[in-house]
DNA sequence: CACGAGACCTGTTCGC
DNA sequence: TGCGAACAGGTCTCGT
């Protein structure tokens, strides 16, 4: 479910009640939600350990702890909230963290794809990741140039977390209408005219996400506004804000793709 | 290298 | 009403 804005939001609520906290217990409700170590290594390591920070990178959270980092990334489903003791366990939690200050941290995940790591290095994990899109480092010109080099289909390759990280399908869809590019163009078609529109249009709608909170779709509410000003995905039907037109839906990699067949067809 | 299909999971909504 | 199919904000792995 969560894509960046939403990842930053459930880090910015998380942060204040975590912070500076101790981690007295764990407990790991479904054992395949740790990647790393194993069960029992992971809750004799992360108990006494001070957690110093939390921040995010793409759609991992990253819990800074004492002696190791704990990573968590939701995937579709995946859900962190903080809760007073005592806590009953309800339907889909999977981990649970007891801290100094009378509050539990609970990883729910009702699909079980969500995963989290214990590691002391967590660059083996995050390594691999493209630019962080509110950063510095991307920039209408790093975009091009790496449109350029490669022959992909723009919306796969913008859900491509090794070519740009953070983007899930409704931010995607979102960027690509408001930059005016049909997700199946070609990258290395895209003049420097449009790559700098779309690299606009990509920090626009995800500074826009963040600045609604993110948004709420489906039975997980996370307070988040931005699903009521979607331009495009899971509008199939509805007039584009632009032109009228009804919105298409097509698949593309397997992932639903919203589309203006008006707006987004300046030949692919 | 690029792409499609299948896995991994549970729950809700759609269509007949 | 009932029931199977389709679909859901993600990512990995395999085969072509």
């Amino acid at each position: 479910m969560p894509e960046l804005p939403e990842v930053e939001t459930i880090v910015r609520g998380l942060r204040p009640q975590v912070v500076g906290q101790t981690i007295q217990n764990a407990e790991l409700l479904w054992p395949r939600t740790l990647v790393t170590p194993g069960a029992d290594q992971f809750v004799r390591a992360i108990i006494g350990q001070k957690v110093k920070a939390v921040s995010r990178r793409a759609k991992f959270i990253i819990l800074e702890l004492s002696v190791s980092s704990l990573l968590i990334h939701l995937r579709m489903s995946g859900d962190i909230l903080v809760k007073d003791k005592p806590v009953q366990i309800e339907r889909h939690d999977r981990l649970i963290l007891s801290l100094s200050n009378d509050k539990v941290m609970v990883f729910n995940d009702t699909r079980k794809f969500g995963r989290a790591w214990l590691t002391r290095n967590p660059e083996e994990v995050l390594g691999g990741l493209g630019p962080e899109p509110l950063s510095e480092a991307f920039t209408a010109e790093w975009l091009e140039q790496a449109l350029r080099s490669r022959k992909r289909r723009l919306k796969p390759l913008l859900l491509d977390q090794a070519f740009i990280a953070g983007l899930g399908n409704i931010y995607t869809d979102e960027a690509l209408h408001l930059a005016r590019l049909h997700p199946l163009k070609t990258s290395d078609s895209v003049t420097p005219e449009q790559a700098g529109r779309l690299w606009r249009a990509i920090r626009e709608v995800l500074e826009e996400g963040i600045r609604r909170s993110g948004a709420s779709i489906d039975w997980v509410y996370r307070g988040g506004d931005f699903q009521n000003y979607l331009r495009a995905y899971g509008r199939t039907g509805q007039p584009c804000p632009e032109c009228g037109t009804p919105i298409e839906r097509l698949v593309v990699g397997q992932r639903s793709t919203h589309v203006c067949p008006v707006c987004q067809n300046e030949e692919l």
